[in-house]
DNA sequence: CTCTCTTTTTGACCTATATCAAAAGAAAAG
DNA sequence: CTTTTCTTTTGATATAGGTCAAAAAGAGAG
């Protein structure tokens, strides 16, 4: 799904007001497992994937990786906190594989959205079905098994299951791999 | 804290704009233990908690009372994906004690969103606070142990914490009020 | 004060999932 | 192909926190 087919489904941009828009955005190809941001950096970019998949995960006090999110098709990725607030990150941002993205930066963003209202309405609506998935999430996490969990994750990212290793869903998951493993079968 | 004085910090209104704006909001004053929406009615409104407290809590299969989130002064109060979307409620919400609030109705929230491009603005910058802290929460139950679990509810909600019974608390924090009251000691 | 009702604490026992270790399977490299 | 490296599965054991039941402490109501 291309950005600007993803703006038109969301709000009535005028042609013009499209094309100003989309080029504040820069087309990129980023190659598997390339980190775009790391913990403790501050996220300058906002990343829509056009093609591929990425996540942010982040190291725990042992050094194991903890996948906090996974981004598909047709998503806005990015370090919300940090991109947002402009603080140092919390998590590392990867492309876990070949991927093709748009990429805006803070400034420009900004500027679309005092320019803009409508724009401003698009921010804000992205921001609101972000919310409602990470509430969806905790409410997975805080009071299911893990087999729930498991089906909760088919059921929100069908086309991302069967393609990452099976440790980053675990952690995503909040489960070792072994339960995840015993739990497949 | 009173709703002009919290939309004066975020964004600065003209005093005719921050007029018209507070004109859409009703005052009302809520007696301990009301509900305000009930888990499969739609959320028609808005809430600013300008004194007193709420919680949204659902029941589980069980029929056991789970709290999914805090509401307190200076904070905008609903059962969001209802509120946003219209779709019937996934949770209760209620005031946990006698509390003033400022109500805002869907239609009218909307007409100021399109009215006032900063009021848009101030509805992305709120929402995505929520959501940075719906992930803290979300990290906190994930990956840490019930004692650090309730550390983070001392930082995150300090004025809260000892105002409302412990099955509230314990059921926000994916625990039983068993294991809140040993980790309290 | 005394009684009733609600909330919190304590105790004994149990279970889902973690941990640790190693084997099996796949994929990449030579 | 063969070897090396990474990923997944399997097995044995440990533990944090759950469940159930009852005692203790608080809080209103009369």
């Amino acid at each position: 799904m291309s950005i600007t087919d993803f703006l038109n489904t969301l709000i009535t941009f005028t042609p013009e007001e499209l094309k100003d828009i989309i080029f504040h955005f820069k087309k990129e190809s980023v190659a598997k497992n390339q980190v775009l941001v790391r913990q403790g950096e501050v996220c300058h970019s906002l990343y829509f994937v056009e093609k591929g998949m990425g996540r942010s995960y982040y190291l725990n006090e042992n050094g194991k990786e903890i996948t906090q999110w996974f981004f598909g098709v047709g998503k806005f990725m990015s370090s919300v906190d940090s991109f947002f607030q402009q603080t140092p990150s919390l998590y590392h941002l990867e492309v876990l594989e070949d991927s093709v993205l748009y990429t805006i930066s803070k400034e420009d963003l900004d500027q679309l959205f005092a320019k803009y209202h409508k724009m401003e309405k698009m921010g804000r609506i992205v921001t609101t079905e972000m919310l409602t998935k990470m509430v969806n999430k905790l409410n997975a996490i805080q009071f299911q098994t893990a087999r729930e969990r498991y089906d909760y994750m088919l059921a929100e990212f069908p086309d991302i299951v069967y393609q990452v290793p099976l440790g980053h869903i675990a952690s995503y998951l909040g489960m070792t791999q072994e339960t995840l493993s015993r739990i497949r079968k």
